[in-house]
DNA sequence: TCTGGGGTCCTAGGACCC
DNA sequence: TCTGGGGTCCTAGGACCC
């Protein structure tokens, strides 16, 4: 039995996302900013061609933003979340087996659509997602995942192509790999790309020229993975449900550079509290809790500073209040003073179902009363936003919010402008 | 002045056990 | 003088993804 796949990727996803709905934005150079307005994490193709690269920071653009009238956007994942599950609801009428691979990204699996033409089935499937949504996608199809990823990267590169690419003949499967560099191909990242080079391997097919002892031995065996499923045979299967999170991290870069615990602390809370709701949202709690502060790695004259501690909670939990607790202990426990902090996160790992905690005899939290708590929070913001209500932890002044000076309207889930509450434990 | 955030998997090596 | 060996668990680090 032969398998089949199609890779959907959103071109430019974020750059679509602001035009779906400003359509003046349209043939413009778009760039959209990651958190903080730090960097560039999408680009429109005009953006691409003023020579813009993903990754460049902001500032060092500026000038090229201004003078080709550049226009930047600070990230809406709102936004962003909102418009990709449109184009996911799309893609699932056209097979019941998908796989929601990333934001902008999703494999259809074809299993044995080899008896239809395909051509014309993916170019439905590409005029039906930007009809549908509005957002412009690029379709690759071949027998395993990574030759899927290979034909879409094709299909977006190609003028011929213009957007959909059908590998399944061994010939053009071939040329498809001699195509693709091999620091292209999925899986392979700078490390490996420069240790191939060094042995004379530059283009995918290359690469699938090479024993598979030798891929063993210095790729492992997800090395060896991604050389079968090049040469055709299916390693990777679709996961048409997300396996669990084993993790859930909420970190950000601060506004400005800080110094007090106090400013530390407030925001090291609202990322506690962050991550708390993801793991509600997800109907578990998490027994292990990490904090990290770190400077600013770019910053020269700072002296540096980086440390992380991680708390064994009693009970495994997803309560804002409980969470904010031992996390606020982990963070004291490694804050030094006289350092300018830039950035800090919070971890929570051994996540496990929210019915299955096991309690301990001398627990003295009324956890009953947390739940509910935490139930009414949720529904307060969920539907008012986030900042409507919060634990007083998490602080009033707030120095340490990101920039975000460029953010457009929440187009698709509008959210009024509400005072917070604080709750006070 | 200003440089993102959130994940995954695999391996080697040490600790520990019998 | 000779000083086992196999298994498991955990962690740190390194690679990758979007």
């Amino acid at each position: 039995m032969t398998s089949l796949f199609a890779l959907c990727d959103c071109n430019n996803f974020y750059a679509s996302c602001e035009r779906v709905f400003d359509p003046s934005l349209n043939e413009k150079p778009v760039v959209v900013l990651s958190n903080n307005d730090g960097c560039v994490i999408a680009r429109s193709n005009e953006a691409k061609a003023l020579g813009i690269q993903m990754g460049d920071p902001f500032f060092q653009i500026r000038n090229l933003v201004e003078h080709k009238q550049v226009h930047a956007f600070s990230s809406n994942y709102v936004l962003y979340g909102d418009m990709s599950d449109r184009v996911m609801q799309t893609l699932s009428q056209f097979t019941p087996h998908v796989e929601i691979y990333s934001i902008d990204e999703c494999f259809l699996d074809l299993g044995d659509f080899y008896d239809i033409d395909l051509f014309s089935y993916a170019w439905e499937i590409k005029r039906t997602v930007t009809r549908w949504t509005g957002i412009p996608v690029s379709l690759g199809v071949a027998p395993t995942k990574a030759l899927a990823k290979v034909a879409n990267k094709l299909a977006k590169k190609s003028a011929k192509a213009n957007g959909v690419l059908v590998l399944t003949e061994p010939y053009h499967i071939q040329k498809a790999l001699e195509a693709t560099k091999v620091e292209d191909v999925w899986g392979i990242g700078g490390q490996y790309a420069k240790f191939l080079k060094k042995h004379n391997i530059h283009t995918a097919l290359d690469f699938t020229n090479a024993s598979e002892n030798w891929v063993r031995k210095h790729m492992t065996v997800v090395g060896v993975r991604l050389l079968k499923e090049l040469k055709g045979e299916s390693c990777l299967e679709l996961e048409e449900v997300a396996p669990a999170k084993k993790g859930i991290c909420t970190s950000r870069s601060f506004g400005t550079k800080l110094t007090s615990l106090k400013d530390v602390k407030e925001a090291t809370a609202s990322y506690a509290a962050k991550c708390a709701k993801k793991l509600r949202s997800q109907k578990s709690c998490a027994r292990l809790v990490t904090v990290f502060v770190q400077t600013n790695p770019f910053s020269e004259h700072d002296r540096q500073y980086y440390n992380s501690r991680t708390i064994a909670m009693p009970v495994a939990t997803n309560s804002d209040i409980e969470l904010i607790h031992y996390a606020t202990l982990a963070l004291k426990a490694i804050f030094k003073p006289n350092y300018y902090y830039k950035k800090s996160g919070v971890i929570v790992t051994e996540i496990i179902p929210e019915n299955q905690i096991q309690f301990d005899l001398l627990d003295t939290v009324d956890r009953d009363k947390h739940s509910s708590l935490m139930k009414v929070m949720d529904k307060l913001t969920d539907r008012f936003g986030r900042s409507m209500v919060q634990v007083a932890a998490q602080g009033l002044n707030k120095n340490w919010l990101l920039k975000s000076d460029y953010k457009s309207p929440y187009y698709t889930t509008r959210v009024e402008e509400i005072p917070t509450v604080y709750i006070r434990i």
